[in-house]
DNA sequence: TAAATAGAGTTGCATAAAGCAACCAGATTT
DNA sequence: AAATCTGGTTGCTTTATGCAACTCTATTTA
């Protein structure tokens, strides 16, 4: 793969796809939101071989996602939860899950009912807002250029 | 790599990231909706590979993420649009960013400022809200196990 | 009109990841 | 004392990725 990395990107997508834009860091994380924490448990809730299991959870301990802790009394049994950081992955993850309800539903129909603890209400769909909540579509957005960092314009910052 | 599939899992989230979980998709999506339509423009504002960026091309038309216009007027001049699927991931693309933005901020601490082009002001903030607009956390979420599709309950359904 | 250039891919090859299964070492049970 | 459990490692095979060179139309340029 040589897989480029990103991590220097002037891009924040890229450089939060370097984090967790691979085939599992994401799903990791999304388990770990369902209340997962033992290294077993991810390796038989996603099926994924262990070695890459521990490669992801050990990048997402140096990423700041999850953290281990040591609950083994004395050793030997650990426990990774998330972060602030990894937490705050939340939006995506419903976002995705959203997106993909709707363009690519499962075969039996159905997808997974969200609700609010709160109210019993279905949790409401992701959609990027203006400052007073009214939805935006990509059309109605623009990029402001920035007032100038210093004498040259450098157009190539996205 | 031999990538396990993921497209006829139970999982939405899972299914999402089959069509756009990989390193380069969701940069190509962003790209395309920044306005790069050919494929040398894709090819040089990424940097991304040529065989592997035919490859995703391929792949996401086939998924119906961007479709393929011949806009050659004789062929051999092609363009690669977003669909409705790929304009929705708008919202995805969006939490992202702000995510990259908040934990791993630009050395030169320059965001991209996207904008409200009917007030100019900018993009609010990603986040999961209940029915009323009141944002929510994880842990003001929770899964609603479904009505009972037949008689066998079915607790793997993620 | 011939030659050069651009767009959109292919092809071939080297290298790095992903998947799989077997193996290990310390702690806990049986 | 033997069997399990947990959290990994190791070795090997199969894919993917990156890179560079090459191809084939179609459009420009000289």
């Amino acid at each position: 793969m040589i897989r480029k990395r990103f991590d220097d990107s002037s891009c924040s997508v890229a450089r939060a796809l370097d984090e967790v834009g691979d085939w599992w860091s994401l799903l990791i994380v999304l388990q770990a939101m369902y209340g997962t924490r033992r290294f077993v448990d991810f390796q038989r809730e996603l099926g994924i071989a262990r070695n890459i299991l521990c490669d992801r959870l050990e990048r997402l301990v140096s990423n700041k996602v999850l953290r281990k802790v040591d609950v083994g009394e004395h050793g030997s049994r650990f426990e990774y939860r998330l972060t602030d950081k990894g937490r705050d992955l939340f939006p995506v993850v419903i976002a995705l899950r959203q997106w993909g309800d709707k363009w690519n539903p499962a075969p039996d129909g159905q997808a997974l009912d969200l609700r609010d603890r709160a109210s019993g209400r279905p949790v409401g769909t992701m959609q990027v807002q203006d400052a007073d909540g009214q939805p935006l579509t990509i059309r109605d957005v623009f990029v402001r250029e920035e007032p100038d960092t210093r004498q040259t314009a450098n157009r190539k910052t996205r």
